[in-house]
RNA sequence: CGCGGGGUGGAGCAGUCCGGUAGCUCGUUGGGCUCAUAACCCAAAGGUCGGGGGUUCAAAUCCCCCCCCCGCAACCA
């Protein structure tokens, strides 16, 4: 029997799972299914990295050992995950012992390689990104991203060989195209290859959250280093040969497309020193958007999955990630959108057919369907059956889920087509029709059949409800995947009839389905929710200035001699502005809102002694006063006519 | 030349790797049906596939050049 072993990403536990997330899960979800489903064995790991600082911070915070935050945490995503219908087989988790073994066993084995050295690394470390910064990443001395200040840090690392894997890396990748996929990656990590690689530092000092190095106890594995072994410590790495021979290498690692340097070069690259043989593939998928801006947690732009689980059901859900995202593409998400699809798709289309179906068997049959007594079956039925079938596994096999489930479509449209061709209710009413009608039936509820077999991968739960309903065994273990997607000719069916399985949703008032078993109301602890929710430190002090204090600020009249964009950038205007005595270069933010034209001869105030500052290579001598609307946008301060003479004090 | 994504009927998107009648969903218009969840089916209107060159019997698709839009980064002294 041939064998699929494939991960996920793991993820970082200081917040909670959003639709990000839960879309990688999802996917890869739908990819172990498939497997499962093709009778291939399959074994799917998904898990939590729980080494990084923030982790350690956030359980400080919280005031709770680190571990038991883990431990929390680790129960919410699982719940999140089941709630999502994500069958995995295992969960691994970065502080397991297995895990630890694993990682000690993997890093002595790069050691014997003499692929570790120690070096000495030097820099701005900021402890949100887990990453080292450059001047050039630095705003006013803080992380870009995080917006706090970094810490410097000099410390003795580890550095891991990356460099002298580069060769074998290309050859790797010209040998096995499939190896990175999409392409688009591909070629992106190409690219980087050609560029040249450089060592990595593979440990962190003065740290006690995180691995031990074997060989130095002072230091421990940086937690990416750490992360990455994960893929082979659940399988039994260091601790279970038996379960190590059976799985590893991995057949696909499902990971975000931010990630997949690391997993298409590092990893690879720990692995042939380590003298492991590499994973099959490496797909990197793409962001799920909502309303086509990037989900982000600081900016609230990010979505709870299971809020989407509690409005339409886990089904729609899924089925809306996987057809309605190019799988490897970005995609996007919107309520609207949502609404949309699970009316189309699930209400109008799937849901209804396996209604007008079920309703047609009962009134004319008594839902008992036998096989039609004349063999002559309905062809272009069965013909796109099984067009959609080869169509199906095509799309799959090469990880084009969207396509996949959209073949899966092909056949629920052609029956309602065929249903509307054959017309049942007019055959009901010519008594010399019967066998006619009956062969109707018969075929469209076996085309509903193997439609529900193709979506079972990707909506297990309405797969389930809808074969119930057309009288088939639902999918148990042991499904010969030949034979429930082949055409049946024989046995009588029994159909269920029963409440709509997808209601359709009015506007704003979202439908519930009834294939969901309800089992996804996951409450936690508020103190496991780690929502970035800083205590507001609101200095109860004055903090009134004295007038001394205003009058150390130098404000003037200035008249704007000549104006233009700051080259390359948004919102930056250079001003030459006059101030009575001098002239002076202002940089001004209010190109967006200002043409650098009509700013020529407008006269503004200036703070005229305030250090300066150089902005996107100009240096700016002052600061022009604007009002800072809501939402940035600023609006010059400006007089009366006429205005007064340049340099004028203003008080 | 900072990184990346994109420009396909009114809207939102596939298709581009592996050239061969331009497809899907929504919307619009007209018709049909009554088994079904005001659903389903048929038909119509609507497209210089951003622009220009090139390769080819044939280009949305391959090659070259250009234009535009959107994220991220930089930047509101």
């Amino acid at each position: 029997m041939s064998r699929f072993y494939l991960t996920t990403a793991i993820d970082y536990v200081n917040s909670r799972p959003h639709l990000g997330t839960a879309y990688e899960k999802v996917a890869a979800d739908v990819i172990a299914r498939y497997q499962r489903l093709r009778g291939v064995d399959t074994h799917f790991v998904m898990g939590n990295d729980e080494h990084a600082q923030n982790v350690h911070k956030r359980a400080q915070e919280l005031g709770l050992d680190p571990l038991t935050y883990c431990d929390q945490m680790a129960q919410e995503f699982r719940a999140v995950w089941a709630g999502l219908s994500v069958s995995f087989d295992d969960f691994i988790r970065t502080t397991e012992s297995r895990h630890k073994t694993a990682v000690r066993r993997m890093v002595q084995r790069i050691a014997e390689r003499g692929d570790l050295y120690e070096g000495f690394y030097e820099g701005w470390y900021c402890v949100s990104c887990e990453a080292f910064k450059q001047d050039k990443d630095l705003v006013d001395g803080q992380c870009a991203v995080h917006r706090t200040v970094p810490d410097w840090i000099r410390e003795k690392n580890h550095f891991f060989r990356l460099s002298r894997h580069r060769d074998a890396l290309l050859r790797h990748f010209e040998e096995h195209p499939e190896f990175l996929q999409p392409d688009i990656r591909r070629n992106e990590i190409l690219r980087l290859l050609e560029g040249g690689l450089e060592d990595i530092s593979v440990s962190r000092t003065g740290q006690a959250w995180g691995i031990p190095m074997p060989a130095d106890p002072d230091s421990v594995v940086y937690v990416w280093f750490d992360a990455l072994i994960n893929y082979m410590s659940a399988v039994g790495y260091g601790t279970d040969d038996q379960l190590h021979a059976r799985w590893w290498p991995a057949d696909l690692h499902v990971v975000g497309k931010d990630i997949t340097r690391f997993h298409s070069v590092v990893w690879p690259a720990m692995l042939m020193s380590a003298g492991e043989p590499l994973p099959r593939q490496v797909f990197g998928h793409g962001w799920v958007h909502l309303k086509g801006e990037r989900m982000s947690k600081s900016l609230g732009t990010s979505l709870d999955p299971l809020e989407a689980v509690e409005r339409f059901g886990v089904d729609p859900l899924r089925l809306y990630l996987v057809k309605e995202i190019p799988f490897g593409q970005d995609g996007d998400f919107s309520w609207e959108r949502f609404e949309e699809r699970y009316n189309v798709d699930l209400a109008n289309n799937l849901g209804n057919l396996v209604s007008r179906v079920v309703a047609m068997a009962d009134k004319y049959r008594g839902c008992r369907l036998r096989p039609p007594a004349s063999p002559a079956a309905p062809d272009r039925l069965v013909t796109l059956a099984s067009a959609a079938v080869a169509r199906y596994v095509r799309a799959m096999d090469r990880l084009a889920l969207h396509e996949a489930a959209a073949a899966a479509y092909t056949i629920i449209d052609g029956t309602n087509e065929f249903i509307a061709e054959s017309e049942p209710w007019a055959l009901a009413r010519e008594p010399g029709s019967a066998d006619r009608l009956s062969q109707v039936l018969y075929a469209a509820a076996e085309a509903v059949r193997i439609a529900a077999v193709l979506l079972s991968p990707v909506m297990p739960g309405g797969a389930d409800a809808v074969l119930e309903r057309v009288g088939a065994r639902t999918l148990a273990a042991n499904r010969r995947w030949d034979d429930e997607v082949a055409w049946r000719t024989t046995g009588e069916r029994v159909l269920i009839t029963g409440p709509v399985l997808w209601p359709r949703a009015e506007a704003g008032r979202p439908a519930r389905s009834s294939t969901d078993r309800g089992e996804i109301r996951i409450m936690t602890p508020d103190e496991t929710r780690p929502d970035p929710k800083p205590a507001p430190v609101v200095d109860e002090q004055d903090s009134r200035i004295t007038i001394e204090a205003f009058m150390g600020i130098d404000l003037r009249v200035a008249t704007v001699l000549a104006a233009e964009r700051v080259e390359k950038s948004k919102k930056l205007v250079r001003l030459e502005v006059d101030l009575g005595t001098e002239r002076r270069t202002v940089v001004a933010g209010i190109a967006e809102v200002y043409e650098a034209d009509d700013l020529v001869g407008r006269t503004v105030v200036v703070v005229a002694n305030l250090k300066p500052a150089t902005l996107m290579g100009v240096e700016s001598n002052g600061m022009v006063l604007a009002a800072s609307l809501e939402g940035g946008r600023p609006s010059l301060v400006r007089f009366d006519d006429p205005p007064p003479p340049p340099g004028t004090r203003v008080r």
